[in-house]
DNA sequence: AATGAATGAGCATTCATTCAT
DNA sequence: TATGAATGAATGCTCATTCAT
């Protein structure tokens, strides 16, 4: 898992609060503005520093959205790391999933809307490159969890993991952006009704039952 | 299902054929560009009309944005209407579905394309205006296979007929989305392979033993 | 002598005047500051349009600057011209070159401090093109003129004609500087005292003599 | 020839070899990019000091920028001092002189360069002050050479001296750069053929002949 | 004295929108 | 109604210069 770096060496030199407050603030431009709307002066000023300074971190306002967005993939790494150890069965760890979307939906709303925003990106120079860092690590979740259910017996071993794996995470993208963005936050009350992203529990056991039917013996 | 108009009036005054190198000109723009770096004057002048007439068709680039993606979602609508109507059984309609996502991707694949941006846009205004257009569309097809899959007792009893339509539909868009968006189609050859796009029957086969499994009794 | 173009069509279709001013704006600005600090803000409020308007009309600043080169090699041209096509001696029409480079560089200094400016430009683009087109022009008339002299037994036969045409331009050229450019009038001045350029008949006698050596049989 | 100091005493106390490296560095890029396009950064870095202790010997870069064209003046002057003292016939000098300056233009190109940018500077502050510096001591090695050549009758007695010299470094400085300079160099091909840049003894020649006729009785 | 990070004014260029013809 | 020239605010980026260390 190895990120390409898109910024220049003297942005590892300044200290942690300042390159925190940096990605923060762009996290939420970019997040809330989209990459073209996003404003490097605004950027800068409300991060506290100088254009100049900005430009002396990176290239120019393209390497910046990148190393935001992979400031924003280390993140959900990291959330998600804590899910991929766990020995438990396929089944407790979707439910924990689901639960974590929902906790880091409403906690880390920006890092998702800047993520969304990402996967609409018509553009082939980030997707390719993003689409690898952020999903090979998902996937591999997904796919490992899927594969050892196998072994236990508590998935059906006629369905083919990578491509189960893939439905999964369809699953669980679409409910992400459904908690975090304006359009899909709208399909959802749709689907299921003005109140639902207040009925955590009912989500929970509407997708656990879906998901398990969909994968068990 | 009352469609806001966000054209003037003289928009309906001018011939079909105008009217219509307009919207897929504009289509095309903004599926490939994304609302921000769309340029009037080439939509214009790729549509062979003066940006003057265009200031008189729309009051904005807004405007004529939100109109664009009304026609598109009339596209879409006409494609999933054929659905809608068939009496068939909800598994064969999804794999109906299906099918018609592989092919209606190679072929509208601009207007998907559309369709992806628009979920990104971050914007309030946007967003729960179409939602509504869009989704609640889809949602009903869904909801109404779904309960009369209930009644014949193809589908278990025990499941939310507008959650389940939401999970399906999680699934669907995302898959459309894999067809025919940068991002999404990198995603899906990381999860499924490189080839995943050219084994149409295979997609159908594992997305059907997927669903028929959360869905059966 | 084909000019290449560097304006848009549409600079062609504005009003004489307005075209006019703007180059003249331009000469002024180019020879004044340089190319580097040259504004086209300024030129443009200066020239009485927006920079919408000046952008287009050019690409860029470097075609707006091209252009203005071009401008002032067509003026020189015109005034060039007149002595090209008299059917004088050399040595009268060297002493009528002479005279009117006094006379242009009072009136056109602008002009020609754009023309020193543009033979300091370290720049392959510019240099090679406008080379061209500005030195075509005086070399052939000098080649000319002593290629006829030849003939008429004016001027000796055993020097090469192009290159003393070189030599002559060399002179002149640097004499036109002399009037009209900073570092050259101050050359002008250190060399042949600070009254010098109030001594018009002086310094055409001078080069008479000189040159009317140089060349005589 | 009182050179006026552009530099901080600071400048003065640094190591000859570091002193070197800035000069030799500053030269070249202001010879290459002009005064506007050089860049204080990278004169720095190249130069192997840092951006403030290059503010620590100069006051800006406008001084950096004198102080390297009074450098390269000094280089200059040790060149032409070599003719300056021979005690030779003014034809031979000004043959020894072409020959030196073909030698010198490719071997001090960006000397030359350098020298020609100054000429083009449309600023009086510079302009004054360097025409001095440098025309003083050309004009009087000339000027030396003309009368000497009137004393022992090489040189005819009726033209000025000043002047003369006036015209041949007219001559001479355009000779140089037309060996040196993009725009120049281009010029010299047009009146004289794409290899005469390779030709130098008929350049030689050519030039003799022009001079020796202009300034013999 | 030396460093190089920080600053922010300044400039080329774009583009949605207007309006005279 | 149609046109497309005109407008000018807005923005990414540069670079001379400063100053804390």
């Amino acid at each position: 898992m190895d990120l390409q770096k898109h910024h220049k060496p003297t942005f590892d030199n300044i200290s942690p609060e300042k390159r925190v407050r940096i990605l923060d603030t762009a996290t939420k431009e970019f997040a809330f503005k989209g990459f073209e709307n996003a404003n490097m002066s605004t950027i800068a000023k409300k991060a506290g520093v100088s254009v100049g300074s900005l430009y002396k971190y990176f290239e120019n306002k393209q390497d910046l959205f990148l190393t935001t967005i992979q400031y924003s993939i280390q993140s959900m790494e990291e959330l998600l790391n804590v899910l991929a150890v766990s020995e438990e069965d396929v089944l407790v760890k979707v439910e924990r999933i689901i639960r974590e979307i929902q906790r880091s939906s409403k906690e880390n709303a920006t890092l998702i809307k800047l993520y969304n925003g990402m996967t609409a990106e018509n553009n082939p120079r980030f997707a390719s490159q993003f689409a690898y860092e952020m999903e090979a690590m998902t996937a591999r979740i997904y796919r490992i969890a899927i594969e050892e259910g196998k072994k236990t017996g508590d998935v059906r071993p006629d369905i083919d993991s990578a491509f189960a794996a893939f439905l999964l995470d369809n699953i669980f993208m679409s409910l992400q952006f459904s908690y975090a963005c304006d359009y899909y936050k709208e399909r959802f009350r749709i689907y299921a009704g003005n109140d639902i992203t207040e009925r955590d529990d009912f989500v929970v056991e509407q997708c656990l039952k879906f998901v398990k039917s969909a994968l068990k013996k």
